[in-house]
RNA sequence: GGGGCUGUGGUGUAGCUUGGCUAUCAUCGAUGGUUAGGGACCAUCAGACCCCGGUUCAAAUCCGGGCAGCCCCA
């Protein structure tokens, strides 16, 4: 038995969550890691979901009106300088390239942190007239952050994959409308596909986007009980357009600076995916982002062998809609198979053996709650169909009431903090000011403002740290 | 930013305290055969001491440095 279980999961989530997630990353073929600390290789498995995340992200905004680009990697230090707050924000974690084959360069390159910088040194070129605005362009591409805390795969990665919407507008107003179309392909897309529920809200001014003037985002919470900032959107004012010169002539023939948005999501989603919803078996993906949705696992006998290889491709065709995967293999034994496909989390296995063509049935499996359901042959595509929506949609109130259930309201300091201990996400009334968040941060060990609700009540408690009158009340968490 | 733990075939490990002989076991992989409804079995084969330096007749083992992974604290 102990041998068996090295080849899965060797200890529970709740126990230890750091090694249940390094052993899921790896064991099920998502990632690996490499000789570059921080740097790890997207296998298929994992890619295969990156794209199908891309693909819903970008018909979406697609439809919104933005078309894709590609600006180079590198960057100019000198252009790279051109928002103070942008460069502060980023330097400390930038990677540079100083020489090319054995000639020093000129002029150090920055590998992309964000493209900002590059993006907008066109943008000025390109923007003359009100006629060129909107201008709305989007990348998908990878970004180099060199960070020196412990990289976790997907969580923190010194390269990863993301998004990044850069758009430019006439006016504030539709700059700003923009915003809440962009962040609602981000729920759509995250909620329906991804199956998790995030906490939206603004951020607060420490913890904004470096050279924006507001910043929405979405929160996710981990089993570990931090938190992690999901998509994002900022709205950048006239920032970087005054920065970077970004200006046009108004209808009244006035030289006006333009008004601009970035958002963006990460690759970060997958590992916040793949940790809420896998269990002590392993992974477990929705029905809707699961590379392979059914696997069909035929109970071979040497004697009924044909016969229900030639019934699993029938059901295989049948199925075509779903994306479907016949386990032919015939090195491994069925239970074997069943393990292996829990652990690479395939949300709906289908058993076929001799024993079930005798009785015209096959057996449904779901991934997340084990249920086994015995149906007639003529109904299996239904009641796979049926069985996947299910899980989708469960998944997806289970990772809801995760958040819920973990979310407290605290009224002073000491609330605050005994609930952070106990791995809890907080709501607590806030008086606005910098130094009370710098106070909270050191009081608790780290924790930060996540962000700020978009609805408020009408009144608030004091303060959770000076107990001044409260402003707003905030979501606070520590975060990976 | 500070502190701690760990590094042995692809993977998980024994050995390290007290230096010594062919580096343990399992799994994965390859080949052949028997099997098959929740991680089947037999036989054969293949595969490792993180890197650099030091101490020593002799280093996986001791010392120093580096790199990597993990944990705790700020």
């Amino acid at each position: 038995m102990a041998e068996e279980e090295k080849q899965g999961i060797t200890v529970k989530k709740d126990a230890d969550f750091s090694e249940w997630y390094t052993q899921v990353i790896t064991k099920s073929g998502l990632a690996d890691y490499t000789k570059v600390s921080g740097c790890i290789v997207f296998r298929p498995y994992s890619y295969a979901i990156w794209e199908k995340v891309k693909e819903e992200v970008d018909k979406r905004i697609k439809k919104l009106g933005v078309k894709n680009a590609y600006f180079p990697l590198f960057i100019p230090e000198s252009l790279l300088c051109k928002e103070a707050e942008h460069v502060e924000g980023f330097s400390p974690e930038v990677a540079w390239v100083i020489q090319g084959g054995d000639t020093k360069l000129n002029e150090k390159l920055a590998v992309r942190p964000t493209s900002e910088a590059i993006m907008y040194d066109s943008y000025s070129k390109w923007i003359r007239s009100w006629r060129d605005l909107p201008l709305r362009i989007n990348q998908w591409n990878n970004v180099v952050r060199w960070e020196f805390k412990h990289p976790v795969p997907f969580l923190r990665t010194r390269e990863f994959l993301w998004n990044e919407g850069h758009t430019v507008f006439a006016t504030k107003e539709e700059a700003e409308k923009e915003i809440f179309d962009i962040l609602n392909v981000y729920k759509e897309v995250v909620e329906d596909y991804m199956a998790l529920y995030g906490l939206l809200g603004k951020k607060s001014d420490r913890e904004r986007f470096a050279g924006a003037e507001y910043t929405y985002s979405f929160e996710y919470l981990m089993p570990s009980g931090k938190a992690v900032q999901g998509p994002d959107a900022h709205h950048d004012g006239q920032k970087f357009a005054k920065a970077y010169d970004i200006k046009f002539l108004n209808k009244d023939k006035k030289e006006e600076y333009a008004w601009q948005n970035t958002w963006a999501i990460t690759t970060r989603m997958l590992g916040v995916m793949f940790a809420v919803h896998g269990d002590d078996k392993g992974l477990v993906l929705p029905p809707k982002i699961a590379p392979t949705q059914v696997v069909i696992v035929p109970i071979l006998f040497d004697n009924t062998k044909d016969k229900v290889l030639r019934k699993s491709k029938e059901i295989m065709e049948e199925l075509e809609e779903f994306s479907v995967e016949l386990d032919q293999r015939e090195e491994y034994s069925p239970g074997w198979k069943f393990n292996e496909w829990e652990l690479k989390g395939v949300p709906v296995r289908i058993e076929l053996g001799p024993k079930d063509l005798d009785k015209d049935q096959a057996v449904i499996v779901r991934r997340d709650t084990g249920e086994k359901t015995v149906t007639p042959l003529k109904n299996v595509k239904k009641t796979v169909k049926e069985t996947l929506d299910k899980m989708q949609d469960s998944l997806f109130k289970k990772s809801k009431s995760f958040v819920e259930d973990n979310l407290e309201e605290a009224a002073n300091i000491d609330e605050l903090k005994k609930f952070l201990d106990n791995k809890k996400l907080c709501l607590a009334p806030w008086c606005d000011s910098g130094e009370c968040e710098d106070w909270i941060k050191d009081q608790t060990g780290g924790a930060k403002i996540l962000n700020i609700p978009l609805e408020q009540p009408k009144s608030h408690g004091k303060c959770v740290w000076c107990g001044k009158e409260g402003k707003r009340l905030v979501y606070i968490g520590k975060t990976y």
